[in-house]
DNA sequence: CTTATGCTGTCAATCAAGTGTCATGTGCGT
DNA sequence: ACGCACATGACACTTGATTGACAGCATAAG
């Protein structure tokens, strides 16, 4: 029956392809959108149905599955997903709308891995999608990110730097750990808002300023380099000579 | 969790592998998908006359096997496995719909090492696949866990710290041995109400807060180190830096 | 059968940590 | 030196975690 689990034949070198399977447009455009700045391959399906000719041509690394769709539900897709061999470890994050249901998909033995209430916000999902991924493909996914004497560790949600531990808030971590994935990339404090806050709207801008001043000061101690970096008028990024020199 | 899987011979090196006999699709998938969760190899059957040839050919470390079958009863394959050298010994759960004594009691003479009711939980039934394969193979499943002061034996369900003992009420052991099985790992809420409660579990995630006190409460005496920790916003950990320092 | 005992899940009050805004200070770039 | 962008400390506020009390159950004991 399932003897021999051939290697997955999507994606040996390229970077993991996500499938979205989700009807209602502007938030399947938001999710690939996103998905897409941080570095993912995306297809995007709109009917249950089609989804499962897709998922059974060619696998993705990742499904993204609305619980309702037309055609055939999310619940049936991820049913089916489980029953056949080629996906039963398919990672599977599903996608419920806020109400009775939302507790029940942990509860109904689907088999999805993970599953988000809507409204979601965008870190948040980014994070789960990294979560699995690292799971089901750690070479891919590091679980560690270093950059100079900085180590971040998002399994166990810790930091060092030069071996001593930090403790960070939630937001503070957030974005050093968007900052370490791209060293020296410089980034607006509108697209921080974006990929660290996720509601950027009702956020004013200049609390970034005051965000990275208290990771400052903490990552900071004594005559210790400041790793981070201040572009006026452009925004923040992390000092890539950290990591050379 | 789910590697490449290389060939199936009979584990030696591998995971070990589970054969799941069961007619009922859904049941038989819940089971599978649990059960590669946590890292085992599974196979299904559907039908008892199947299994048969299966464990003749492949005999896996563990057959968990319905009491009611098409084509050959549960009954009669465990029968049948007993029979053989080269299966006497393979573990066997049976399971069982509820009711009967005498149903148990038949089923015990017949040679299964354990039954296990319908309904059940997956906790339970994981737990009991794992003392089962404890006992075959105690080179897979470490019957010990061991993080800084703290050992905690599954077999005789018993804890200590620092050399006394301590007593914990089931959920609050099953809450810590998941916590050691990882030590650092963050487990969202979420995640521990499916791992330790089990699926189906309709459960506030704030009364995983009320547990983690009291297993605190238990854990900590006097000037004691807290060995679980809180990372607010993303759940809990065991203390990992209690193992080195 | 009734009464203890132990365990669990929920709730509400309390406590602590983290967050966003503002006012003010500093320093960079020209 | 000037102006503007950024840095920073103080503050009120929000959110999340802890804790103790309680009620429902199951089980064991009387």
């Amino acid at each position: 029956m399932n003897e021999i689990r051939a290697t997955q034949r999507s994606s040996t070198n390229t970077a993991p392809r996500v499938l979205v399977v989700e009807d209602e447009a502007a938030l399947s455009l938001l999710l690939s959108y996103n998905l897409e700045a941080e570095g993912f391959i995306v297809e995007r399906i709109e009917r249950g149905d089609e989804a499962e000719l897709k998922l059974e041509e060619t696998p993705p690394d990742l499904v993204i599955l609305d619980w309702m769709l037309p055609g055939v539900s999310g619940l049936e897709v991820c049913r089916r997903l489980r029953a056949r061999d080629a996906t039963r470890t398919l990672p599977v994050i599903m996608l419920t709308a806020r109400g009775e249901e939302a507790e029940r998909v942990r509860g109904l033995a689907v088999g999805a891995d993970d599953y988000v209430v809507k409204p979601f916000s965008i870190p948040e999902l980014m994070a789960r999608v990294k979560a699995l991924l690292r799971r089901a493909k750690p070479e891919r996914i590091a679980a560690q990110l270093v950059a100079g004497d900085l180590e971040l560790d998002r399994e166990t949600r810790r930091l060092r730097r030069a071996g001593r531990a930090i403790h960070l808030g939630p937001t503070e971590f957030r974005l050093l750990e968007h900052l370490m994935e791209k060293p020296g990339r410089v980034f607006s404090r509108g697209q921080l808002l974006d990929s660290v806050w996720g509601m950027s709207a009702e956020i004013d801008e200049r609390t970034v300023d005051v965000h990275v001043g208290r990771l400052r000061k903490a990552l900071v101690r004594g005559r210790e380099k400041d790793p981070i970096r201040t572009v006026r008028g452009a925004g923040y990024s992390l000092d890539e000579t950290l990591i050379r020199g």
